[in-house]
DNA sequence: TATGAATGAGAATTCATTCAT
DNA sequence: GATGAATGAATTCTCATTCAT
């Protein structure tokens, strides 16, 4: 009648598995990474993954509801204690810059993958497009923060400049996807900073 | 007297065939998509498309290959006729703007799911890049047009200049991919548009 | 508890499925026989077989390596116990004379089959000549004890005497092949096994 | 109502068809051979192949007809001016040795190939016991000569002997159809030949 | 709960043969 | 007669998911 193992016991299975499972999805992406890759990482039984998991689809779910939750955060704790938003833009771009290229590929081609997935899957979009409005709205709070303290200049539409900053970010991720030096992609990220700054206070 | 038939006509198949598999692609997605599904929708055999293609990956590199050939003569073409680098730039951002979001979104999909696809293939990667080093210099002429009729500032690196107009573009398809409006889409375009000018400008 | 089945049960199952390769490759040979045949045959599922045998070249090499192995210890064992090189000749022509034609024709034509496949696939062919080797070795082994006997002749060239050995038993299997009578096949091999003796004798 | 072309002009056509052929089915073997490469080869159409022939497999049987007739006819009519039965044997030998290994490992391919086909097709089983029976007596009846001159030994069974015969070249090939160098060969053939003198001698 | 052997519906690609021109 | 584009059944191999133990 009552469950044999622990609600927490549960949970940590689970996390157990997305973990694995990320690994694999950013190694060879999700429609490359099969079941028993996932098993072999782990060294469980495929079992036990379905136990927990009813698909494959659902733990890529999962993984991105949990990627998503981490990051804002993480960045929402940090920014109560940084108090200028031209810094927290400043601190972002940083978090851009230290990610090295190839990390930068592995994520982001496992981010794309998910995307693509989601759009054709209508019951996915609509959770994927949940993710992209937090994303966004994220940044303009900063956005918003930085007209209030006179950071950022007074007409700026903190929305559009919130879409802008993503579609550079991104646009500079898939530019670097499959060539280009370490070395050019880190000057163009600076590129784009000034550019972006430059936008927002002009 | 013979099935000899003549090259017009085989170009004319192998049109119709790349034709019938790009609906299928935009509608399915590359991978999904199945030799049986175009066969079903051209209601032809599969032979006659092994026949014309060696693969599904050459069909989709034949497609890649015509429209970056259309699109490098067309505009070339056009360019002779106008002199200022910036009205070319200007054009460029017209045709961007003259695209529905719904073709945006169809094509943006079926074209990152090949990078994806190309990403994990060493043979695709190679020809991929050839793809983005022809954008990148083909816009890369345009500003060191610019440049020399003193449109553009002289300090302008312009490797550095197509790389972020790329970028930017991209990235814009990218965040209206899944989701967001008409008319903000086209309004981010003017945004982006009157950034990457005062870029190339200041 | 758990499917985690025993090793036994597993080398039983390839046993299982090799003996029913075995049965249709000999049937309608290797190249003609599908997997859909074997599963027919088996009736157990493709998968099943593709879980214990990488492809149907990977059946061919794994019973061939096992022929190979049960014929070289079987022998080698029972030499130990037979100290005349000449009685070990003689027991190999015995137990080519025990094989009833009909056998012969069956495991030569799946035989020769899978040699001429191997002749057109290198990686193949290196595996074919290890057993042809090892054959060829087990053979010269007899020869040198004999010459060692003083049962042979001291000049004998017990690598070209091997060659030889093969060679008539392998024409032999040819020649009787596609037709002839078991009475003239037997009397034929007593014909070789004393032109092999004076041979090695004289 | 009268045929369009010439008989002759077909008969034509037919050699330099199947000659074609020949030379792709000993590249590759008959079944790896595609119509295609036929085709190619000859730089003419399926189209004409298949009103000369039926399918792939008549083109097969045609040929091995014409093989073993030329060369019936070519020996016989050399061994007319050739009285000594233990030259005609030694001739043999002589054509062995002349044919490279590279050559022998080709025709014994498609010789091998075409006769493990024909195991498996009851109408040319039948077929390609006529040729080995042409073979054989062939042989036998340059035994019987040498008998009536006294350069075989009297009780020497001529029909035993012819099979010997094959059955070591045949052996023979087999042994270096894969591996082996072409001096171990020749001199192989050397010891078959003594043995075989030996044989008919003593 | 855990296990992993078994399933079987596909997937891409090949090629002998046909037949309209 | 000649041509070669078109056909489509057949083939090998994959892999998400199930379920008896």
């Amino acid at each position: 009648m009552s469950p044999k193992v622990s609600q927490a016991y549960k949970e940590e299975r689970k996390a157990i598995i997305l973990e694995g499972a990320l690994h694999c999805f950013i190694e060879k992406g999700f429609q490359a990474t099969t079941i028993d890759d996932i098993v072999r990482h782990l060294g469980i039984s495929k079992g036990a993954i379905y136990s927990y998991f009813a698909s494959k689809e659902e733990m890529y779910i999962q993984m991105a509801d949990d990627k998503m939750n981490a990051m804002l955060e993480n960045s929402t704790e940090l920014f109560k204690t940084m108090p200028s938003a031209a810094d927290q833009v400043r601190y972002m771009y940083g978090r851009f810059r230290n990610q090295s290229l190839n990390e930068l590929r592995r994520w982001m081609a496992f981010h794309l993958e998910f995307m693509l997935y989601a759009a054709r899957q209508p019951h996915l979009t609509e959770r994927w497009n949940e993710y992209a409005d937090k994303a966004l709205v994220f940044i303009q709070d900063i956005m918003d923060g930085g007209k209030q303290t006179g950071e950022f200049r007074s007409d700026l539409d903190s929305a559009a400049a919130a879409r802008l900053f993503w579609s550079i970010r991104d646009g500079l991720a898939l530019q670097y996807m499959l060539s280009g030096e370490e070395a050019d992609y880190r000057r163009t990220i600076d590129d784009m900073e000034s550019m972006v700054f430059r936008y927002m206070l002009s």
